[in-house]
DNA sequence: TTGAAAGCGATACCAC
DNA sequence: GTGGTATCGCTTTCAA
């Protein structure tokens, strides 16, 4: 069996609170003692136990708060699975979970949230917040006051947060190009269709697709980018005008929302598995547009792990005071075809 | 804070240890008082605390074996490391693991190592087996006396093993024809190399493939598999004879190890890059080659989790009775670029 | 500054 | 059949 705070304190002959205290820095501990305990800590190589730390947290009554934006959409709603799924799990370990999904994109009703749930004590957060300066600000002053905060599937990087979680659309575009370059012709055309023009996310998935892409493949031409605010409705009316005034495109980039749309369009022009299609996030539309072979490859962006793992995080610095490795925790990309869902 | 044994057993008018054994069907109570018990239980919604559990149970020394073939090579190596972490886990939770690597394919020598297992009183064992009627017959025989198996990476379906834990190889092989189907041109030709025609595992692969690429491809040719013994130099002499026979071809399906010899002779030939291949496994060495172009895809069989899992359901199963949901406990089949490692 | 002791939730052994 | 009790490893009062 590995070493424990008893056989520590027996060989230092002091009190298993103390060696606690002088191993965790709580202080009220001589420096002597402190340092001879952490000495023999040392050589016997402790590792705390993490089921007795955990049993014995369990009565300090911690909460945090989790809101989440856009709560609706098919990925979102995956996102809210991993809140749920590590709330059941730390309430096991005693910690409550304060969970407010939102409807849309609705910074008022964000602050209102924010301030619920300060009012209800909680001592960390995450958040999948709106890209707007007066969230931004608040979660600054929400920072200032020591409750530790974790961005989400969106960042805001001037906010304070602690840290992000998310996916590397950076990566995930150049992801998407390397698959384009594998798929498509090394003179043919490929199309590129986005959500919004401005939206962070978007903008970086398009980018990088569109850098690597002419960087790897310079023969092919990637046609102008495209933005169906995120509809499908305007995605089967962009692509039905690419397949009219292009014939000869071979493929179609789709960095947003609106892949059913253009699917629909090439099931109309019965070009559905023809052209290849790479889109993003695995829901269930998507499953079913990928197995009837409209769409080539799925890009993943693990949903929900977004919203499991910040939650895992703030416990993480909040019991022990680990901090993130990093200030971006990057969500893996995984790739799916109807193979290997 | 969730209902806990105590709750119920001061509402039963009982004790706890009461409330265990009848919650546990651990018999020794009445059944009056254990139907009254599980109704509270039921009615409260009742969870055990996993934490809880784990501490307790951490005193009962129980002690897992684990005995794993072919660990020089590198996919091994990494299943390795899924069998260290997780041993590092259960060893906080009081479980020991006692770990026999075996070099190459030995039956005799794993033979010998479930003797020692068996003599130093483990109380489950997982093994990534030799295909071998000796080793088939012995595990028999260890299930006979109640000490429950779990086979991973290789499978032996006669040997009584409570589940296997590995790769759907029949899956992965569809998997690797989706792909080649998206990537090769409709009139291409396709090579498939593979380590040995005997291999279960390898022969999946590849039947799995042709089946799967003639269905939904009919118009590409997969030349005949061509099995080079899991070696590079065999699987280099491979390659160059089929670059000047088939001077068309446009990809090849790497079953099994060889791929480096491959990717030798595809240099050599200056077609690294140009040729598609997709093969399995990330290795430090197939790691190179993605990155420098010569692979495309990589299939991956998560190894590490091969190590890993097996040893928690065995914990599952020996703590909590809990059966694996399936005889068959697959390893999800992700895929690798260069992009997304 | 230190130690003693009371938990956290579940389990297991031993009396009755 | 049952209840009482010690215990797992750690944290956290509360006294001293």
């Amino acid at each position: 069996m590995a070493v424990t705070l008893k056989q520590i304190a027996e060989i230092a002959g002091v009190s298993r609170g103390t060696v606690d205290r002088a191993l965790h820095n709580r202080g009220r501990v001589s420096p002597e003692v402190a340092e001879r305990v952490r000495q023999i800590a040392q050589e016997l190589g402790y590792q705390p136990n993490e089921v007795g730390q955990a049993l014995a947290r369990s009565r300090r009554q911690i909460k945090l708060g989790v809101v989440l934006q856009s709560a609706e959409t098919p990925t979102m709603k995956i996102v809210a699975q991993g809140v749920r799924q590590a709330a059941q799990t730390l309430e096991k370990q005693g910690i409550e979970v304060l969970f407010r999904p939102i409807e849309s994109v609705d910074a008022m009703r964000e602050l209102e949230c924010l301030d619920e749930l300060l009012t209800a004590g909680i001592h960390g957060l995450a958040i999948a917040p709106a890209d707007d300066p007066s969230v931004c600000e608040r979660l600054g002053q929400i920072a200032e006051r020591d409750i530790p905060i974790i961005t989400f599937n969106a960042d805001l990087p001037q906010s304070k947060r602690m840290c992000f979680v998310g996916q590397d659309n950076d990566r995930a575009g150049r992801t998407a190009a390397g698959l384009m370059a594998m798929m498509v012709p090394q003179n043919g055309t490929v199309a590129a269709i986005t959500g919004h023009l401005c939206n962070d996310g978007h903008r970086a998935r398009c980018g990088s697709f569109a850098d690597e892409l002419s960087r790897i493949a310079p023969g092919i031409t990637l046609l102008p980018v495209q933005p169906c605010s995120d509809r499908d409705d305007c995605a089967y009316e962009l692509t039905c005008n690419l397949l009219r005034e292009h014939p000869g495109l071979s493929a179609i980039y789709v960095a947003a929302n609106g892949q059913h749309g253009v699917c629909e369009a090439l099931r109309a022009a019965e070009l559905d598995g023809t052209l290849r299609v790479i889109a993003y996030d695995v829901t269930r539309q998507n499953i079913d547009d990928l197995k009837q072979g409209a769409i080539s490859i799925l890009i993943d962006q693990k949903a929900q792990e977004q919203g499991y793992r910040p939650l895992m995080l703030l416990r993480d610095y909040l019991f022990s005071g680990t901090l993130p490795n990093s200030e971006f925790y990057y969500t893996g990309i995984t790739l799916k075809t109807r193979y290997n869902l």
